[in-house]
RNA sequence: UCCGGAGUGGCUCAAUGGCAGAGCGGGUGGCUGUUAACCACUAGGUUGUAGGUUCGAAUCCUAUCUCCGGAGCCA
């Protein structure tokens, strides 16, 4: 290993001589002493240059050193009470690596365009670099919760041959000399992964080519997706709960300094625990009809009926039991009322919107049959998925959740684009 | 696709019919405890594009392009 040490470890070398490798964050200039924030991807720290400490030539480097300036940096850890992480190093000698250009993001606020434009430099900026972490804490966190609980990671295929719920606009690519899709959700497989493997659950990319332009969407993003073998509605419920809860506490216990750059309050995370709200649609309906809202049985729940519903509760309400009408061709009917289906949306709070859309599955091929047809859905695509009703046919649910949307609602980010490394959107591509 | 908003220096914005400005960033100088440090000086402009009205347009009109976020749809 190199003898450098990572700026998240400096604690453990307090009042020791250590040598730091990073790059220059910014620079506050005095007479005779001079602060430099460094930031190496693991921490920010300042570091003092005192002229007494340091040759006359190191001393100088502030008149040199520019923003992001990449140096190596030998000094003393020392506490410092007034630094947020309670730490400064006192610099007894600066190496430079490469002197930076001028660099275009400079400590103030920029408009998101320019920003997103800059995407690649922006993200080495505070505000990202603490989001990519979170991010990265709940991808990890998504992993161990199911594999901790017997689940067999299944990845779905991103090509694939047609529209799984025809509703949403795929992005169609030539495949050879035929065409393909970009998939909109791996839940199609999953149903067939768990017929041999019982409890699966993929993680990976999804793509939407709807053409909406809102804080709330992106044209790819990332979904983590259970499906379970034997699981009805009510157990498909209870796992999201703890599922959700679990990502949360995860952030809470492991996140807590990249928490607290992002400014985020963390009594509204604590709030997050078992049991959540569960509400029917009809009584969302009847809430919503209380509150003056113009809506009717059978209409969906929009842009302004979510924020109202979810408004009651200091966590996560579970919304379940929909109109059939309203909802994809492979929801299980409710035995006890045609009307409806056995499906349910999770609704993040202080409106962060859905975070995730579940159901328990039609098992019954002539259920389905009539649903596939009704909808006008290409029967012969889906053979091999009514096989799965053909051959052991058992009760199954699943969900997905979509990972932007619950780290943009973790951080409080105001836009899901700034959590995912490089955002695609309808007018974005690039970088 | 519809509705609304915005395009002015590298960036963030001001100037509402009469000399295009400020802050940040850049440059120069000053300061031994700064926290987006501060102070002084300095360089930097085809006001998105094309037309029009006017003595005079960043500003008013027409067209157009781009972006933003909201609806629909959804994770």
């Amino acid at each position: 290993m190199p003898e450098y040490i990572l700026a998240k470890h400096l604690s453990k070398h307090l009042n020791e001589e250590v040598i730091l490798k990073g790059w220059v964050y910014n620079i506050r200039k005095s007479g005779k002493i001079w602060f430099l924030v460094f930031r190496d991807g693991t921490e920010f720290v300042q570091c003092v240059v005192l002229m007494n400490e340091v040759s006359g030539e190191v001393f100088e480097l502030k008149t040199t050193l520019t923003q992001e300036s990449s140096v190596m940096i030998r000094g003393i850890v020392q506490e410092a009470p007034r630094q947020e992480n309670g730490i400064e190093i006192l610099v007894k000698d600066i190496e430079v690596i490469h002197i930076a250009e001028e660099y275009p993001i400079a400590l103030k606020e920029h408009g998101v365009d320019f920003l997103l434009d800059n995407r690649h430099l922006w993200l080495r900026s505070r505000q990202p670099y603490a989001i990519m972490k979170v991010r990265a804490e709940v991808e990890q966190a998504c992993r161990d919760f199911f594999n901790e609980r017997d689940f067999t990671l299944v990845d779905s295929p991103m090509f694939t041959p047609n529209a799984a719920e025809g509703s949403t606009t795929l992005f169609e690519t030539q495949y050879f000399d035929r065409k393909a899709y970009l998939t909109q959700s791996g839940q199609l497989y999953s149903e067939a992964a768990i017929m041999a493997l019982n409890r699966t659950y993929c993680f990976g990319p999804c793509f939407r080519a709807e053409k909406s332009k809102t804080r709330r969407h992106l044209t790819e993003f990332w979904m983590v997706e259970p499906e379970m073998a034997f699981f009805d509605i009510h157990d498909d419920m209870a796992l999201a709960e703890e599922f959700v809860e679990y990502l949360v506490q995860r952030a809470l216990k492991n996140c807590r300094r990249e928490l607290e750059i992002l400014e985020r309050d963390i009594s509204k995370l604590e709030a997050v625990k078992r049991p959540f709200p569960r509400i029917t649609y009809d009584d969302a309906i009847a809430v919503l009809k209380r509150k003056g809202f113009d809506i009717a049985w059978g209409d969906d729940l929009g842009a302004p009926h979510e924020p109202a519903v979810s408004e009651d509760y200091d966590r996560p309400v579970m919304i379940w039991r929909w109109p059939a009408a309203s909802k994809a061709f492979y929801m299980k009917r409710d035995p006890e009322d045609e009307r409806y289906v056995m499906g349910v949306d999770v609704i993040a709070p202080e409106g962060h919107g859905e975070i995730i859309g579940g159901s328990q599955r039609e098992e019954d091929i002539k259920v389905l049959l009539e649903r596939i047809d009704r909808e006008q859905l290409p029967v012969d695509d889906f053979q091999w998925f009514l096989d799965i009703r053909r051959y052991g046919s058992v009760p199954h649910s699943g969900f997905g959740l979509g990972l932007e949307r619950t780290v943009g609602w973790i951080c409080g980010t105001h836009h899901i684009r700034e959590c995912i490394p490089w955002p695609r959107t309808m007018a974005r591509l690039k970088p």
